[in-house]
DNA sequence: TTTT
DNA sequence: TTTT
C-alpha cells in the first residue's frame, strides 16, 4: 500500500501536557512536542556538548485519546511514525512548511518507566503506568465542546484533506515551532 | 551519549541529482531530496489516493562521498537518519525553520537495486551497483574550488557551531523546502 | 495494545523462492529465507572481512499472498516484523527453539529494485516490479490444495493457536535453521 | 560497510541481572534476556491474550561495561542492534543454533524511566537513572578477575572466534534459551 | 541458500 | 523533483 518507507522512531520527554482537539466527525486530534536530548564530546575543545531537538508529534485516532488521556509533561515515551511536511500561509500570505510526525493507525506509542511526568494533581503520588490518571472532569466533554464550536479547519478550510493537520491557532504568532 | 532517541527510516527515490558541498575543512555534505509514496484507499469514496512526502536529507563524512559519488536523480536508497530542525532567516528577516534527516557516522545509507537511477551520461547503459558512477570532472576538484572561494558559513557566520548544518545559499527565493 | 517494543527492519535478498501454505482456514503463510551481509575490515590483519546472516521470515495475512506471489529468489526486498522464538521438538523429543521474524499485519513488506530476482521462467526479460510474475498454474489453486488434503498443524496440533507458526514437516532433519 | 540492513529495536525489561563476562583481552561481554509482552483481543472468543516474547541480548565494548553497571532485572530499556544466530554443539555433538541480538559500536542502549530496576542493595531508594549504582566493590575488579583466571571461552574453545557469544554456563541444561 |  |  505504498511505495517506500517513511518511518520515525523516538524516544523522549514531553515538554508539555498534550493538547487534544477534535475533528468534526468525533475523532481525536492530539498533539505533543517531544524533546530528544543529543550529547557528545567536542572534539577541539574536549568540552561535552548537548543538543536537544524538539519534534512536533500529531496523534490521530485511538492514540490520539491515548496521548490526551495518559501523557502529560515530561512524560517519558516511544513513539513511532510517519514524516509529514505540512504546507501553510502565515498572515503575510508566505507559504510555509512545517513538518510533524504523524501517529496513526500505522505507528505506536509506548509510555515508559513508571513516573508519568507531572499530572498537575497537587500531590506527588504516581499514579503509576497503566493506570489512567484521573482529571478533575472528563477530559472528552470538556475538549469536545471547544472544537465543535470552533472546528479546526479554520485556517486550512479551502484544503479539507481527510487527513489534513489541525491548526495551532493558539500559537501567538506565525511561527508555529 | 544521548538521552533519547531520534532516528528516521527511509526507503524512496531521489528527486535529483545529490548536491555536494565542501566545508572548509574539506568535508564533504551532500544534498539530496527522497521522495516517499503513501497510497491508501478513501473509506467515502473507495478512490484510491496518492500522498507523496519529499524529504530533505543531509549527508555527513564519509557517507556524503559516498552519496556524490553513486547516488543519481531515481537512485532507489534506503537511508537511516535522525531529524534536526534548523533556524534560518528570510530575507525580511523573519525565523524560519526546515527539518532534515541528519545522516552521519550514526546513519546509514544502503543504495538499492541496480538501476541506480539516471547517470546523465548520456547512453542508456546502468554502469551498475558498487561502480562509481564516471563524472566528467572529478567531483571533488570540481566541487570543492568553490566552497573554498566562497565558504558556506556565510549566512551563518556567527554561529559557526561544529555540527551546523550548511546553508542554502543557491535556493532562489527564501522557501528552503 | 503491547507492553514493549519488538520490531525488526530488515533489507536484504531471498535466498530460494517463497514457500507458500494454507492455513486450513484459507490464510496463507508465507516462508522466505532473507540474507543480509555484513562486511568490515579486521583491525588486527587489516583483511577484508564478511558475514552473511540468514533470516527466517514468515508472512501472514495479506501479505503472505503477496509475498508469495511477488517475491522470488534473489529478490531484493525490505521487511519490518516482529521476533518470535517457536518451541518444537525434535525427533528426540528434545525441545528446540527458532527464533524467526513475523510480518503480519503490523508488520510491512516493500520489494526493492527493479529486477525482481530470478522468475525462473526461461527468458531472462524482467517482468518488473508491481507485474505480478506468471506461473504455469494459479498459485491459489495449485498450492492451497495441499495443505487443505495435508494440514499444517500436524505436529502442533494440540496448540491450535490462531497466530501458531507453520510446521517445517518438509525439512529433512530436525534442526530447522 | 554493509550489503544490506540488519535491525533490532525492542523496547522491554531485563528478565534478571546482566551477567558481565570479560574476554581474554578485557573486552567485557554482556548478556541479558529482554521481554516484552504484546496484547490482543482474540477475535473467536474475544479473550484478551497475552504473549511474552523473551529476547537473548548482548552486549559489546563500551555498552557492554554500561549495561553491566547500570542495569537490573526488571529495568526497562531501548536497545538496537543486529540479529545474529549462533550455531554451537549440544552434548550430544548435535547442531544446534540460538539467536541473539547483537548491540555493539553499531546499536544503541537507553535506560527508561527513573525506577532502574532492582538494585539489590538492600534498600529500597531509587539511586536514579544516570546514577551509577554502587556496589559493593568494584565491578570491573571484581569480573575481570573471574574470567581472565578462567576463560570464556570453556565450552566453545574449538571455535574461538573473536566475537562468538559468551558461554551460558550456568543454564541447568543444554538448551541456552 | 541470496546479493555485490 | 522521484518511483510504480
Amino acid at each position: 500500500m505504498a511505495r517506500g518507507v517513511n518511518k520515525v522512531i523516538l524516544v523522549g520527554n514531553l515538554g508539555g501536557d498534550p493538547e487534544v482537539r477534535y475533528m468534526p466527525n468525533g475523532n481525536a486530534v492530539t498533539n505533543v512536542t517531544i524533546a530528544t536530548t543529543d550529547s557528545w564530546k567536542d572534539k577541539q575543545t574536549g568540552q561535552q556538548q548537548e543538543r536537544t531537538e524538539w519534534h512536533r508529534v500529531v496523534f490521530f485516532g485511538r492514540l490520539a485519546e491515548v496521548a490526551g488521556e495518559y501523557l502529560r509533561k515530561g512524560s517519558q515515551v516511544y513513539i513511532e511514525g510517519a514524516l509529514r511536511t505540512r504546507k501553510w500561509q502565515d498572515q503575510s500570505g508566505n507559504d510555509r512548511y512545517t513538518t510533524e510526525i504523524v501517529v496513526d493507525i500505522n505507528g505506536q506509542m509506548q509510555m515508559l518507566g513508571g513516573r508519568g511526568g507531572n499530572d498537575n494533581s497537587g500531590y506527588s503520588q504516581d499514579p503509576g503506568y497503566g493506570m489512567p490518571q484521573q482529571r478533575q472532569q472528563a477530559p472528552q466533554q470538556q475538549q469536545s465542546m471547544v472544537p465543535q464550536q470552533q472546528p479546526m479547519q479554520q485556517q486550512q478550510a479551502p484544503q479539507a484533506q481527510p487527513q489534513s493537520a489541525p491548526n495551532f491557532d493558539d500559537f501567538d504568532d506565525d511561527i508555529p515551532f
